[in-house]
DNA sequence: TCTGGGGTCCTAGGACCC
DNA sequence: TCTGGGGTCCTAGGACCC
């Protein structure tokens, strides 16, 4: 029998925002998506408020205003070094383990060899939030599905202390799946959970005892393997070396609709030079580029558009410059005046590694030369993103995003670390 | 006035092959 | 008159995740 954890922060975003700001404790907090726009996390104060997850800033302002709820702009810089140092303790800990997402890790612990799995993972739940400065919730099951669901029961009950194992305990899985509302099955989105409900699933417990035959023909291989998984059965293995990327994408809605030409290029640029940037990172090179550039879709009266367009590189390539002349061409190609723009984005498709790709007959004449990206790579990655850059793109131009309620970069800007005096 | 960004996997259908 | 069977590859769209 496999033994699976799930290790989750609670309330990460906001609880990144507490770690050094004491005067967001015990207070409600939010942390809000790019452009201000909406609802991304929420602390437990505002949890209890009724801020739901997604709202809309401008839907909550008067509850903010009320309850004197603190608002973060997301500082993506800080929450990713802290889910760095989360995940180290974590790794660890454990025989192996899976960064699931940014707040999230998986650990296998079937080698694990110790008398009481429920003491250890208080141990680690303590140890975790001491080093790191941010709670976290254990869950414990027989396979993944099971370990999320653990997980979503310990954040929730007071008595189990952000700690819940069903591996050991097998007598309280079929209570837990009862307790589990459909939505909040992993894999089960909105459109399932409609679904579902009309055919009068309403728990974990329902769907694990739907047959197999009609799971498989409304929901396809997909919602069969978590019907399975609640049952036991693991189809999910912990993936502790993630396969490489098979696409990024840099996307951005503007804070404003944009009408101009030159200013909607100079956002597609920016975009390009951030995700060429991602996928030599992570040494990888791109065989194809889409570009999209849309209109607000929530601007009911305004014309709407959509433009796309993308196109294959002879040769895999990460040189900015030259994904750049390809998008350009794209741009240029695909851009129709009157329209109030809104949102862009460049992605890099068929990512591999250099050289996976076949040679062209023509290799010979064109040999790449990469000292150039590594150059700029290397003063960026000494100096901050942005130090070098192509010229491309204006530093500060009017697409910028909203963040008017940005924390400072505690961990990762030297002007911005916190300073404590014992006077 | 004000609604995020970045991913994965699966399926169906069409083009094309012999 | 009679009009197969079995593949592959690609793409678009739909579902999901955080």
């Amino acid at each position: 029998m496999a033994t699976f954890a799930l290790v989750d922060c609670n309330n990460f975003y906001a609880s990144c925002e507490r770690l050094f700001q004491p005067r967001l404790r015990g207070r409600p907090v939010v942390v809000l998506s790019n452009n201000d726009g909406c609802v991304i996390a929420r602390s437990n104060e505002a949890k209890a408020l009724g801020v739901g997850m997604g709202a809309p800033m401008f839907k909550i302002r008067k509850l903010v205003d009320e309850h004197d709820v603190a608002v973060c702009s997301s500082n993506y810089a800080l929450y990713g070094d802290i889910s760095e140092r989360v995940m180290n303790v974590l790794g660890a800990s454990a025989p192996a383990h899976e960064i699931y997402s940014i707040d999230e890790c998986f650990l296998d612990l079937d080698q694990l060899a110790v008398p009481s799995l429920a003491a250890w993972c208080r141990h680690l739940r303590e140890t975790t939030t001491r080093w790191t400065g941010i709670p976290v919730s254990i869950g414990v099951g027989p396979t993944k599905t099971l370990a999320k669901l653990a997980n979503r029961l310990a954040k929730k009950s007071a008595r189990a202390g952000g700690v819940l194992d069903l591996s050991h305990n097998p007598e309280w899985i079929t209570p837990a799946l009862h307790k589990t509302p459909i939505q909040d099955v992993w894999g089960v989105g909105r459109r399932w959970t409609v679904m579902l409900q009309e055919r009068g699933i309403h728990t974990a417990f329902d769907f694990a005892e739907a047959p197999d035959a009609w799971v498989r023909q409304r929901m396809g291989v997909v919602g069969l393997r978590t019907v399975h998984e609640l049952r036991g059965s693991v189809c999910h293995a912990l993936e502790d070396q993630p396969p490489p990327r098979q696409t990024t994408c840099c996307s951005r809605t503007f804070g404003t609709a944009i009408f101009d030409k030159a200013q909607v290029h100079d956002a597609v640029m920016s975009f390009v030079e951030r995700a060429a940037e991602k996928v030599r990172h992570a040494g990888q090179v791109a065989g194809a580029v889409q570009l999209f550039v849309r209109t607000d879709p929530f601007a009911q009266n305004a014309p709407q558009k959509s433009l796309s367009g993308s196109a294959t590189f002879h040769r895999p390539t990460s040189d900015t410059r030259e994904i750049a002349a390809t998008v350009r061409r794209i741009f240029d190609r695909v851009w129709r005046e009157g329209f109030g723009w809104r949102k862009a984005g460049v992605l890099l498709l068929d990512l591999g590694l250099p050289g996976a790709a076949p040679a062209s007959l023509f290799d010979a004449l064109e040999a790449p030369d990469d000292r150039l990206m590594s150059a700029i790579d290397q003063i960026n990655a000494r100096y901050g993103r942005g130090s070098a850059r192509l010229g491309l793109a204006q530093k500060d131009s009017e697409w910028r995003m909203r963040r008017e309620n940005l924390s400072p970069s505690f961990t990762t800007r030297w002007t911005d670390i916190p300073s404590a005096s014992l006077a």
